[in-house]
DNA sequence: ATTATCTATAGATCTATAGATAATGC
DNA sequence: ATTATCTATAGATCTATAGATAATGC
């Protein structure tokens, strides 16, 4: 989550901390596709009184939205924080997108409240949309990927995660991680490399996810901020 | 449109007119992305009483999934009426592919409907995706395409077309046909094409859809039947 | 005689605010 | 003294039905 920041006083803390429990709850409901609830079951699941809502949101749509970016705000700091010694660009995109299909599995609440607007992963600036722009233009300037116009790319990109994504919920007793694995070697294949080259970067070593996770989205102590 | 059948009786005829203009209702709704609104809206546009509503359905969502259910038929006969004479597999799947992509800026209403509820342009038995898993196993039994999963490929092929459909209604400056058919050759490169016989197949020229989408969900006249 | 539709509305639900209370800053 | 929060609720909105009317079938 946009972790509550240290602001200056406890009153400050105390306001992020009600309306970090309100955008808590609309992410539950965002993931359980329920977004025609009335604005008091969201108050209700946040712990806070009804009058508190418009303290800090004007309407129910408003709230959504920022319930929206906060997830894609944490989607990119997970894979921020991996951001280890890859140099290589083609390695860089394709590590990003292989953690962000395990992810679905990994973190289920966060992955749907991203999937509910999914194509607000590729257009949103808060994303993984311009980091994923960066990777592919810094391969194809390496001559690893063939060079073509972005938006085209991004289209395969953008829309084979977010399949990827809904199929990976729909379907439990499919293997995420080889279906994820499979879908990036398709898409660095119509991005412009060869199968031998694509299936070879899909089946080096990832960082373990699991550690980082713990705080996410999933984990119900994470609002019971001490 | 699902066509109001000619049914026996006359009075069979009336009603299943005074559905057909509920779940026209429900489709334009849902192209503008307002599925909020109340009953009465529906049944305002629509041109009937609110009390009619519930001789037809006992609930706004059984109304809105009766309208995708209809895109998706109406979809699928577009597809089917220009089934001339394409005996390649791949060749066929590609038609379809680059019409349906065409399909969001000929009927960018009917797209619309169906990018509401994307995943279903795949998994739903009325849609087109039965269709596209028929083609893709014919072409791969043929040699054209890599023999895997067809659960992998469909992951490609429908994320594409919907994000395909999603940039082109956000970014009209885009040339639609051309961003198509180079969607279309990135699919067929990932299910195992060559670029250049992608390519190729990818320029072939198609029946012309002008026409036949005179009567699809655009047509401001087509509910105004005599 | 039967069935679809229409109008009007009771009752349920929801939004948004007023006014009171609690917590903090200075 | 200031600001966030809470409770209670007025008024708006929405759903679903009852009862009347219109269209068709036999």
């Amino acid at each position: 989550m946009a972790a509550v920041p240290a602001s200056s006083t406890r009153f400050d803390r105390r306001r992020a901390q009600t309306r970090s429990a309100l955008i808590k709850a609309a992410q539950d409901l965002l993931a359980e596709g329920r977004t025609g609830v009335p604005i008091q079951e969201v108050t209700e699941r946040a712990d806070v009184g009804i009058g508190t809502f418009y303290n800090h949101f004007d309407s129910k749509d408003q709230l959504f939205d920022a319930a929206v970016v906060d997830a894609l705000e944490q989607l990119a700091d997970l894979l921020d924080s991996l951001d280890s010694s890859l140099t290589d660009p083609a390695a860089h995109f394709a590590r990003s997108f292989r953690l962000t299909g395990r992810l679905h599995r990994l973190a289920p609440q966060l992955s749907r409240v991203l999937l509910a607007r999914g194509h607000e992963l590729s257009t949103a600036p808060q994303g993984i949309g311009p980091r994923a722009r960066r990777d592919i233009l810094a391969a194809q300037a390496a001559g690893q990927f063939e060079a073509r116009d972005l938006d085209r790319a991004m289209v395969l990109v953008t829309g084979s995660m977010i399949e990827l994504g809904r199929v990976l919920h729909d379907r439990p007793e499919l293997d995420g991680d080889a279906m994820t694995d499979e879908v990036t070697s398709d898409v660095l294949v119509a991005l412009g490399m060869t199968r031998a080259d694509a299936d070879r970067i899909c089946s080096t070593e990832l960082p373990r996810l699991d550690d980082l996770t713990t705080d996410l989205l999933d984990d119900p102590a994470r609002t019971a901020t001490p």
